[in-house]
DNA sequence: TGTACATCAGTGAACGCGCGTTCACTGATGTAC
DNA sequence: TGTACATCAGTGAACGCGCGTTCACTGATGTAC
């Protein structure tokens, strides 16, 4: 078999962005390595060289585009926890005006998160890129702080909601939203990462119900 | 500077096992395996070529005690939840014969074993290893299955006794444990995740009291 | 007690691989005159 | 309306590196006679 002596080589389906337009391969670089996190679950498997061959262009091309590796792997990281608040807000808004429907919606999209996208759902919490990532790369601890900080902010919200309509006796709002995104976590975390195992059909009421302070039904 | 032109090659010190202490040398790459996810807090710094040095050994030497890579990380994994299984009932037993304070020890022993070895918690629940481990090397899906599962038959042990004693509230033992572990996993997580994030300091009670449904205090 | 020999616990050099990154370049797109 | 030119969006070959793994081997340890 004549092998293909230049498997790296853009792909001939690809056109080259119009001038002023180069900025759209940044996008679709971040894409790339977010399917690819999606398809392979491994970290490993997400390459400066995988990302190039998916999209059909030259590994070197990224370069105009990001410093180094471990950038592509934070602005994946950003453009998720972006799209995860922007899921919850919304699963809140279309959830009406009831508080426990609402953090009951809330709760349930963050999972939904985590559930259609393991893989990209595992680096948004630190898989391997963290440690390393920080001081030798272009990459902050500023940065690196801000991640999920608005999504917390809608568990608060759907959270102090229920407080002050009856439906939850939390004595401590910020915390206990705390608790629940832990616990949240715990689940989706799991979920994300082990393949089979006999979850009780109400995990998810479980934790919700009981780390939200509740009323019982 | 004169390039040392051996890295890899056995250290001075290091005198070779005798004839049937041979075995001796699995537990020592076990261990550097562990040391190395402690000091470096990345699996990618876990290597066959940095067990051999670290231990002092010649990279080959590995396989004549496990047959490829991830085999030795499950070897890992493996210890650390037995480990684990220890730690937990070691906490109950000493704990004394308060219900109450008996699941409030485990709770917190796990907390302790996360945030004593946070690399060695981060791949026992799936770092990368465990998505290309299975079908390409030599590990089982019934080896994964297994663990942890003496972990949560303590945590459900002593839920059960919390019930039994009237200081738990819960209504189904099996599941209440299961929610309970997966809240503790999710703080567990974070903590070995994130490096600084204000907890509130009383995150663990409010998660493990309200997971485990004990009565107010 | 001595010696030949089998076995065990490793060694050391080498391989092919994919990786991140560099370098000098190319050719289409748009712009100034 | 035509043409020279600057700029932009990439290309393609090459580098050095650490990796997992293979291969043929070595030399100390114990054992049979």
């Amino acid at each position: 078999m004549k092998a293909n002596e230049s498997e790296d080589a853009a792909t001939p389906g690809r056109r080259r962005n119009r001038r002023g337009e180069g900025g759209k391969l940044r996008d679709e670089i971040v894409n790339a390595a977010a399917a690819l996190l999606d398809e392979s679950g491994d970290e490993h498997a997400v390459t400066l060289r995988s990302i190039a061959r998916r999209i059909g262009i030259a590994a070197p091309s990224i370069y105009a585009h990001f410093p180094d590796q471990p950038a592509i792997m934070l602005a994946v990281v950003n453009q998720e926890f972006d799209l995860l608040a922007v899921r919850l807000r919304t699963a809140a808004d279309s959830a009406g005006h009831n508080a426990r429907q609402r953090l009951l919606a809330v709760g349930h999209a963050y999972l939904d998160v985590a559930r259609t996208h393991p893989g990209r759902y595992r680096i948004m919490f630190g898989g391997l890129w963290a440690a390393p990532a920080i001081g030798e790369s272009s990459i902050t601890q500023e940065e690196m702080d801000s991640l999920g900080v608005e999504a917390l902010a809608v568990l608060t919200e759907v959270l102090g909601e229920c407080v002050a309509a009856g439906e939850s006796t939390s004595d401590d709002v910020e915390s206990d939203a705390i608790a629940l995104w832990l616990g949240l976590h715990g689940l989706a975390h799991q979920r994300a990462v082990i393949r089979k195992f006999p979850w009780p059909p109400d995990i998810a009421e479980r934790i919700i119900t009981a780390l939200a302070h509740l009323r019982q039904t």
